[in-house]
DNA sequence: AAAATATTGACTTTTCCTGACCTTTGGTTT
DNA sequence: AAACCAAAGGTCAGGAAAAGTCAATATTTT
């Protein structure tokens, strides 16, 4: 199996995103060009023809001193992603969960940081506070349910 | 993550801002420089890439002796003109209402299309639908500003 | 051999950081 | 009061440290 330069650098990559928790990795470029032994930009060539958004990724970097390139992975076909979390709610949830739920889209890429927060603050205990309790869960779940379906 | 040293005097001029009950930052140039370690141009540079009025910031200063530097955080222009929407609401209002006040900010640029959809999704009859018609009206009321809120 | 894919290097843009010099302010001395 | 001085903060040009772009060339695949 002949291994070209592209490939190395993608499976640099790789390898960095499975060991990431985050689902991230970050950086340097003219260093990662280094230790692979070749052209910094070789490294643009290889982001932009293998982690792409359609790939699945999302870059973003910096810069200047103390710059840096970030690969994430984010889950592709949204809608279904979407659609498993949106049928695991159920007809209740609580505050808690709602919380776990929401971080999670916002770090699998499904949602963003803007949109989490606007969905949070639909639930929110301000929001909930002179319900009887019974329906708070209830219609957490209803508002969130309703709100994640619109970003299908 | 390698952190620059203008990552450090934004952290610290952000710990002393969200220290202060008045969202006001007070510094000394030289001071601050001195305890970062850096050159206290460092600390004009910073706080005119990070801290302009765009960022939601204005700066305030005097030289000679006692001299200092504020850096007060403030709402950014939009806000005024939420503020004013969701005090209008009041503690109740009906569907036709709510789509109004929503499609309102999206002409005024208030809100993007997308946060409108979500901000629908969120009061939208389905969510309402099995709760007492009484609650409607503040339940919609209560989520809506909340979610207002959450974008100043 | 044509087409697609890789690779490089020269040049550009952005961001960061510093040092030299300037301006303002308040106090001190004449 | 005027002149002087010290203690701030302000400005700006320039260098360094990244990452981005693109066109030319090389290699691999079809």
């Amino acid at each position: 199996m002949k291994m070209r330069i592209s490939d190395l650098i993608t499976q640099e990559i790789l390898k960095m995103l499975s060991e990431s928790e985050e689902n991230t990795a970050e950086i340097q470029r003219n260093e990662l060009a280094g230790v692979i032994g070749c052209a910094p930009s070789q490294i643009n060539y290889v982001l932009s023809s293998r982690f792409t958004p359609e790939h699945g990724y999302i870059i973003e970097s910096r810069r200047g001193g103390g710059g840096y390139i970030k690969i994430k992975r984010v889950v592709l076909k949204h809608s279904s992603a979407l659609m498993h979390i949106i049928n695991s709610i159920g007809d209740r949830i609580d505050a808690l969960s709602t919380r776990i739920v929401l971080e999670n889209c916002l770090e699998t890429g499904l949602i963003s940081r803007d949109i989490a927060r606007i969905m949070a603050a639909a639930v929110s205990e301000k929001v909930m506070q002179e319900l009887p309790p019974i329906l708070k869960d209830t219609l957490r779940a209803a508002i969130l349910k309703q709100m994640l379906l619109s970003q299908i």
